[in-house]
DNA sequence: TTAGGGTTAG
């Protein structure tokens, strides 16, 4: 397809995300060509004309070597292979996820003049967006306008895709609107589901719905597909009514759900506990004859798990294998989990073993969730037995593993293991997140190891890795329970200093630790403070400096703060409303305060009498 | 059948 390229790539240079300069030099000189990879070879010279004479020939490629075998064997081919070969050799390698070798096999056509069309180019730009390096796909997309050839809805759908893999939803926004305002090419069902979809992605559904509302205005109609996104976005942003709505819309525009609407549907039910719900719709589905598949199971399955039904959900388990759906690690997972929720280590065990032994291999995920439920029943010699398992399984514990059997040995006490875990961890080269800091902190703390929280707190601040307002707040809490106010309150003040953003658990923090050092005109100065460096006192905040001042006898301070709640609309909490009704013997007569506990009782009024 | 699209675990 040749017309007007100049044109066209003129027009194309606007793109002010395209840096032509970067990407143009870029790939070719970055990405080395399949000779200089490790690939072992054998040419025999009859490997591709043995198999081109099969259909679809590419399809019986098994690995890489023999890819790489068949494109050398294919360049000396003579006369040449056509463009189409080549490309469904490409393809193919796609299906195996072998990008990098994509990229340069296809450097190798490019170095040795074997011509390559839009189809080819189109993988190429594919097989960048999946390594993470779009900006060399939009390189690619300078060749095409060399070659003659006019980008497509496919190739701008590619891109698109890649912009927003790589959180360029700026950019992939504008190359959208860019599509459409200057008519590059007539969008598509799929390029709709792909901005659709990356909108969604990002949380901003609305924005995805005006899309949706746009197509509906065009000769192309939105699809099964750009519904089931939005619905299931939708449901996980727990707006489930709306979802229904978009339900209810495209079943009356003549869409057919597919398995896909239900199951989202479904998993937004299981997700806000309407379990009755959720099976209703199952069923609803099963009326329609759309046949569930092992995603459907696995979210009821799930569900019903969290909500302690695992009866039901192991019954569920055989109605899955009944209608031909094999169970896989996700639910044997949700099963383990269920039991562990539970405290059932024994049948999770069990849950685990029939897994194995049925030939499921456990993902990572299987293995944290059991060695959680065994840390949670304080059985660290079993998580840590299962732990020391993974790597001959041919797992690695990732840092979710790594974080729950530090949180489980500082549960019970084990500082020192948990140190040498650390540092193992470390050691491993193993990532550290803010859970990781978190839960080490926390442990130290609690385990009346302040001196060793201190230290690595200092080791954390040094590193700028992960550092978050959080950590202090654990330190503050574990300086205040062991009553070195004068060191809870230097950190507290320090952090001004180190200009970090205070947050309101900082300060309750703070202010539960001064009142339970009975140091209650510094707690409401600091609570005066909140308002002024606007991080505004909470209903916690009220609840903390009302128990304080009760039970430092200013009645009434904490009746001043009630009424302060009261204007506010701050609820008091169980633990508040019992440590008033203490006082209440002495304060029968004291009609001001009667008054404002009738207005603040959390309880629930009984019917009137 | 020469290229691009949506769902489930701490």
């Amino acid at each position: 397809m040749k017309r007007n390229v100049c044109a066209v790539s003129f027009r194309w240079r606007a793109f002010s995300f395209f840096s032509a300069g970067e990407a143009e030099k870029g790939f070719f000189s970055r990405f080395p060509s399949s000779s200089s990879l490790q690939f072992h070879y054998t040419a025999n010279g009859f490997q591709f004309s043995r198999m081109r004479s099969e259909s679809g020939f590419a399809n019986n490629i098994k690995n890489v070597d023999e890819a790489v075998s068949l494109f050398r064997d294919m360049l000396r081919t003579r006369p040449l292979p056509s463009v189409i070969e080549f490309n469904q050799l490409l393809d193919r390698l796609v299906k195996l996820k072998q990008y990098l070798l994509v990229i340069s096999l296809y450097k190798d056509m490019c170095n040795s003049r074997i011509p390559v069309n839009e189809f080819i180019m189109t993988v190429v730009i594919n097989s960048f967006c999946l390594v993470g390096r779009v900006e060399f796909g939009f390189s690619v997309l300078g060749v095409f306008f060399k070659c003659g050839h006019l980008p497509n809805v496919i190739t701008f759908s590619t891109l698109l895709k890649g912009l927003f893999s790589q959180n360029r939803v700026g950019d992939a926004q504008e190359l959208f609107k860019k599509i459409v305002n200057e008519k590059l090419c007539e969008p598509n069902e799929v390029m709709y589901s792909i901005v659709i979809d990356g909108l969604c992605k990002i949380g901003n559904t609305s924005t995805a719905i005006k899309i949706l509302r746009f197509t509906e205005s065009g000769r192309c109609k939105p699809n099964v597909i750009s519904y089931s996104t939005i619905i299931d976005n939708l449901c996980k942003d727990r707006m489930h009514d709306e979802a229904l709505a978009f339900f209810k819309e495209m079943v009356e525009k003549g869409i057919a759900p597919n398995v896909v609407t239900y199951s989202s549907l479904i998993h937004g039910l299981c997700n806000l506990g309407k379990r009755e719900e959720a099976m209703k719709l199952f069923n609803e589905m099963l009326k329609f004859k759309i046949s569930p598949n092992v995603v459907t199971f696995n979210i009821l399955i799930d569900g019903l798990c969290k909500e302690g039904e695992i009866e039901e959900a192991e019954l569920m388990v055989k109605i899955m294998i009944q209608r031909g759906e094999k169970p896989d690690a996700f639910t044997y997972g949700a099963l383990m989990d269920g039991y562990c929720l539970q405290g059932r280590m024994e049948e999770a065990r069990r849950v685990f073993d029939r897994m194995v032994s049925l030939s499921v291999d456990p993902s990572i995920q299987t293995y944290n969730i059991i060695i959680n439920g065994y840390c949670k029943k304080r059985k660290i010699d079993a998580a840590m037995h299962l732990f020391r398992e993974m790597p001959q399984k041919g797992l690695n514990p990732n840092t979710v593993t790594y974080n729950t059997i530090l949180q489980g040995l500082l549960y019970v006490g084990r500082c020192v293991d948990a140190q040498e875990l650390f540092n193992e961890m470390q050691n491993d080269g193993q990532k550290l997140d803010i859970y990781t800091h978190g839960i080490m902190l926390h442990g130290l703390t609690n385990n009346g190891h302040i001196d060793e929280a201190l230290w690595l707190l200092t080791m954390i601040e040094n590193n700028e890795q992960h550092l978050s307002i959080s950590m202090y707040n654990i330190i503050i809490h574990g300086l205040c329970k062991l009553r070195k106010f004068d060191e809870a309150r230097a950190l507290f003040n320090s952090l001004f200093l180190k200009g970090l953003d205070l947050d309101k658990i900082t300060f309750n923090t703070m202010i539960t630790g001064l009142c339970s050092g009975g140091l209650l005109k510094e707690a409401k100065e600091l609570l005066a403070k909140m308002g002024e460096i606007a991080c505004y006192p909470n209903e916690v905040t009220y609840n903390i400096i009302v128990q304080g001042c009760l039970k430092g006898g200013e009645d009434a301070n904490a009746l001043m703060y009630l009424e302060e709640m009261d204007r506010r609309g701050f609820l008091l909490h169980a633990s508040t409303f019992s440590n008033i009704l203490d006082l209440l013997p002495s304060k029968a007569n004291d009609h001001i305060l009667l008054k404002a506990i009738q207005k603040l009782n959390p309880i629930e009024k009984p019917a009137s009498s």
